[in-house]
DNA sequence: AAAATATTGTTAATTAAATCACAGATTCAA
DNA sequence: TTGAATCTGTGATTTAATTAACAATATTTT
């Protein structure tokens, strides 16, 4: 069984929660508490955690050492999955610096550009390969993700390329929709769109 | 009326793609072929178009010039919208560079950072100025929109600030959800999330 | 100019997501 | 040790979003 897409973004967001709780000492959390940490309610976040088939201590709230275990057994492939970025401009240079070692399930190990330049620097200890290697690399590291960072006039030849190299998964930031066999799970992360959303909300409030 | 939240987005996205069909010389679309380039339906396509009340030439499709502009009547506000980039690191120059010049209706016109090497530089045009000074020139410079990049751990004492400095909408770059009261429009943009999700899709997929 | 075809706009049906409502479990207070 | 209070887990219900179905209309073909 697969989870919801909404339920699988909100465990995520709910372990970063939990960890931060359990940093500062807390060992335990009610569901409404946690709701009130994200935007949502007690019931979304008991519904959720019942996706998960994790019950807590009755009355104690949900262990928080137990909870984040349960959710990375969800989300978490067993060994880590790897990650390449492609295109190491600013916003690619950006992410992978970011990245770098915050989880330990998804390990940026690759970048890859055309730019001869860049070729061959490392990045916060990540190695930039020309993107005639991509398919060779991919297989030789088992890079299963792409986060896609390349201009948009190159963004479709460049999937092509990493459908072709047998790429899973694909994160996208460019500003243009692309296209994948529906085996590979895409992600559209649109920037424009957000900033346009936030502006149409400012404009036209709900309430 | 209020559209809903994803058809938002998508209009957002319809945008982009007709306008590239527009500078490829066409100047009708059907539904079909719009759905296409998004990952969608023509039937979606066509009842996101009825919600903004646009009706095509039967059997030519849509006018690329027209749709577009009605989108723009919805989506825009006539004056534009000015918005600041918060926190000026990796990210924040990332986006400011980019943005920068693209959106003719969404003008980010300032950065703020704490960093004394940063103030007073400029990034594509755009001056930086100390957060001190954010209420002052949110309002001397109708500032209604902010991105938000600065590091997790000053993210919450810095919405307080954005607040209190009366901005509208806000665009959240950082790791941890924020709270805002409600007439305060807020987007939750997380690569993490993100990430997860593809990685959890990559290991566990839907068919 | 009749028939076949293609496309939209919209009502109705379906599916998915969120919320309500409440029984059961546990704790606490007296 | 009874009763009130608190919190979870989940069936039932509601709401929201998507998809199906098709009449209406314009275009093309014969
Ligand atoms: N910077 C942002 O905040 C931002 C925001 C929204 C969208 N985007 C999108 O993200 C993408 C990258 O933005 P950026 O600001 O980092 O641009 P950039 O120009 O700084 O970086 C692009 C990088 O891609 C490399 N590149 C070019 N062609 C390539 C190819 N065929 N294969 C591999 N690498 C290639 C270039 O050498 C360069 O290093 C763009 O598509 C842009 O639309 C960026
Ligand atoms: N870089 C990424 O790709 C990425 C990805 C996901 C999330 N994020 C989040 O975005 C934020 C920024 O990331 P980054 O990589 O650009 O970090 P960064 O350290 O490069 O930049 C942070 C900037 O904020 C400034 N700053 C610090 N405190 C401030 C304050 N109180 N007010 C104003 N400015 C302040 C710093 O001087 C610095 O210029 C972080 O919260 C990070 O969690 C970044």
């Amino acid at each position: 069984m697969t989870l919801p897409e909404r339920t699988v973004e909100r465990l995520s967001e709910y372990r970063r929660s939990l960890l931060q709780c359990l940093e500062e000492g807390k060992t335990h959390i009610f569901s409404h508490e946690l709701a009130d940490l994200h935007h949502n309610t007690a019931v979304q976040v008991r519904r959720d955690i019942m996706f998960i088939g994790y019950t807590s201590m009755q009355r104690k709230g949900y262990d928080l050492r137990e909870l984040v275990d349960v959710i990375g057994d969800i989300l978490d492939s067993e060994r880590g999955l790897n990650v390449a970025v492609i295109g190491i401009g600013n916003l690619g240079k950006a992410v992978t610096t970011y990245f770098v070692g915050k989880r330990s399930k998804l390990n940026i190990i690759a970048t890859f550009d055309v730019d001869t330049t860049k070729i061959d620097r490392v990045i916060s200890g990540v190695k930039c390969y020309p993107l005639s290697r991509l398919k060779e690399v991919v297989e030789a590291q088992q890079i299963s993700i792409a986060i896609l960072t390349v201009p948009a006039d190159s963004a479709a030849e460049v999937t092509a390329q990493l459908v072709e190299a047998d790429i899973k998964g694909l994160m996208n930031f460019t500003t243009v929709p692309l296209n994948v066999p529906p085996e590979i799970y895409l992600d559209e992360f649109d920037m424009i769109t957000s900033l346009e959303k936030v502006a149409y909300f400012v404009k036209s409030p709900q309430n």
